[in-house]
DNA sequence: TTACATATGTAAGAGCCTGTAACTTTATCA
DNA sequence: TGATAAAGTTACAGGCTCTTACATATGTAA
């Protein structure tokens, strides 16, 4: 991602950079993975920008502006990846919740800086509203996905229970996984047995 | 915890602070709930307990050296709460297991932002060692308690697939919880029903 | 085309933080 | 008692965040 040449003030030709904004969200994006969440700062991705340190507040209101920006993006694609891994196996298909949970551990695994930015942001609650909608749309994937399953005359309050713990041992995994907490059971455990086991198992048991 | 009125350095009897360490450890246990994991500096816990912001080098090698003991001393923490909650119930009862994990949620929810360092923590890995040894430690507890349920006959690797995914779930409904990520489940749900929703329902799967 | 408002850069700096160096005080132990 | 180590202190280098004042483009309206 981004192997583009950074050209520093000076040599840039025009005195406006034309597009700082998306180039600091890819920029923070890379530093977040390469350093961890909390290793980046707003200055060095200035530098990286071939921009002043001033610069990035003329487009973010503060770090945790910049970084809630990456957040909400990061929030859509996840959405995006979980829809189409559900949609890649048949309606109604246990694959097609267990792909689900793939697209969201495959995530957390190919970005995991962002991956934990995005559930673990304490600060700056102000964009918090927008995040849980956010989420909440991430839900929603799920849970059509279990009502598909288990079909319609199931009541709601038993197929959001099935999502979320669905949802709960997912998160899990993943969390535990990027942090190599699990490690003697990871290297013993495929992805894919591990969400097929888990899933079978819930959607059963709330069909029950 | 921890209400004592702090004694600048000038009103100080003693040149010597006596047990700047622990007070430290203690300091910034607060400072960590209060201001988030990434919100306290050592300066505002040198100024805390009283001493100049340079003391704390003398206890602790850096920033992270400082976090890596307190989070080494939480584990020990949880571990012994687990084992507590755990033998409050009788031997191999569905409660007993279902009790490791309200311990481990009432931890995180009591004191999340030590919860969320020490699933979080990517920097200084020298500890990571130090830190695997006490993961494990809390995964065998896990891991008794449901050979006790299941019976000594089950091989290890279903005891431990079990067990893990009960992990799984219960970290990811810790992690959800406090991250508010999961606001409507949350408000309908008490921890106790889910936890023996999903042990009850893990437990029966990995006898099957 | 000109003129002004607005957007987006830069430079400089205040204030906070981390971590180090050199010095001081206290405790310990031979 | 006197040497040494442990645990404080002050001072400071260097980095970061964010603000202020200023500079330079861009768009729009007369």
């Amino acid at each position: 991602m981004s192997g583009t040449i950074e050209i520093s003030a000076d040599q840039r030709k025009t005195y406006h950079h034309g597009d700082l904004r998306e180039r600091l969200l890819e920029v923070v994006r890379d530093l977040v993975e390469v350093h961890g969440p909390e290793g980046f700062s707003v200055a060095e991705a200035a530098r990286r920008a071939g921009v002043s340190t001033a610069a990035p507040y003329k487009h973010f209101k503060d770090r945790t502006d910049l970084l809630n920006a990456l957040v909400s993006a990061a929030m859509d694609r996840l959405a995006q990846r979980m829809a189409q891994e559900c949609a890649a196996h048949p309606e109604g298909s246990v694959e097609a919740v267990a792909g689900i949970g793939q697209a969201y551990i495959t995530f957390a695994k190919t970005e995991p800086g962002i991956f934990r930015l995005m559930f673990g942001l304490t600060e700056g609650h102000e964009d918090e509203d927008l995040l849980h909608a956010k989420g909440r749309l991430c839900r929603s994937i799920v849970e059509t996905a279990c009502a598909d399953y288990l079909g319609r005359q199931v009541p709601d309050q038993v197929v959001n229970l099935t999502a979320y713990i669905l949802w709960t041992s997912v998160h899990g995994h993943a969390f535990l996984s990027i942090d190599r907490k699990n490690k003697e059971e990871i290297e013993a455990l495929d992805d894919w047995d591990f969400l097929m086991t888990v899933t079978r198992g819930v959607l059963e048991a709330g069909r029950g």
